[in-house]
DNA sequence: GTTAGTGTGTTATGTTATAACATGTAATGA
DNA sequence: TCATTACATGTTATAACATAACACACTAAC
């Protein structure tokens, strides 16, 4: 109890959390940039935000779509693109392009180059903030290059999943 | 003449090259590879690559696919994915996500973990090696994940085109 | 000469994403 | 007040990307 191995904390990017206050905490987040910016949180982008927030992993267009769909809301494919395009755009969602999915920002003020850790066993996915990754962008040989988005993403296994893994 | 600023040189990512040279390396990479490796560089193999290789940007599948068709090979779509899965396995063809496209790796030998740099424009693709593009992987952060493959695209803006903007 | 492994061909279908146009609603300002 | 606009959502149809499942040919190994 006195002394705990660095590695143990420094490590766990798949940890869980208390969801109940990260649930709040985002959609507080969420009203006070559209607030701020005067931008129309509908029912409709609400609605996304919420379902990306509450499942807090990648979720396909179409899986919002049919979640939506239960919900009252149209579920035609334009509906779910349009509104997931919205939210990339003001930072609140990414795109995983590994899985064709969409997952909500863990922090949707400071990630701006998010690099996403993704497990390809349990597909688990943990964003590592800029800061965090070790990231460091960009180098002199591209400085003649002006970076206006990143995908990053890390496949791999986690170590839960090795450990499980027999051979 | 004497003397050339720095960045003259080292920010031309997206420069041209002596194209015959070029090809003609790549082919003699493939083969020996493929002689070491005891795998068989057959003609729908070879003609994917050249395909590739000749373009020197990222193409669609269904592009490969019609090319494919106009020298007599099959155009069905399993045949490009197919052909594909096995050239990326191998390390001489990437997908860049961003533009669900297939590009021939430049330095099969040594980029593990490529970046790609793509302007938005003209898209152009640079494939910057691991050393070159700054990228320091991994961090402490995430030592506890093993990376197997990495998704790394940079889009944006390159200078000739920015230059070119009017705004 | 049967078997196993590999490579290609074919049909059908699944999955992801967008184009184009229609409707509704609120704010602006002549 | 009522045309104009900006924006949000809805709808239909289709485009673009990718894979499953099965068939067949060829080669190598036993």
């Amino acid at each position: 109890m006195k002394k705990k191995k660095k590695n143990e904390n420094s490590s766990k990017i798949f940890l869980g959390h208390d969801h109940g206050v990260c649930f709040g905490d985002a959609i507080t987040q969420i009203e006070d940039y559209f607030i701020k910016k005067k931008l129309q949180l509908t029912p409709l982008r609400r609605k996304v935000f919420e379902i990306l927030i509450e499942d807090h992993k990648p979720l396909g267009a179409y899986e919002i779509l049919e979640k939506l769909g239960k919900t009252g809301f149209s579920s035609s494919p334009p509906i779910a693109y349009r509104v997931l395009d919205f939210l990339i755009v003001h930072g609140f969602v990414h795109k995983v392009q590994g899985l064709n999915g969409f997952i909500a920002c863990s922090n949707p003020n400071h990630s701006h180059f998010p690099t996403f850790v993704i497990c390809r066993k349990c597909e688990k996915v943990a964003e590592v903030s800029e800061e965090k990754s070790g990231l460091k962008l960009p180098s002199p040989e591209i400085s003649n290059f002006k970076i206006e988005k990143t995908t990053i993403e890390l496949t791999g296994i986690c170590s839960t999943c090795e450990n499980a893994e027999i051979r």
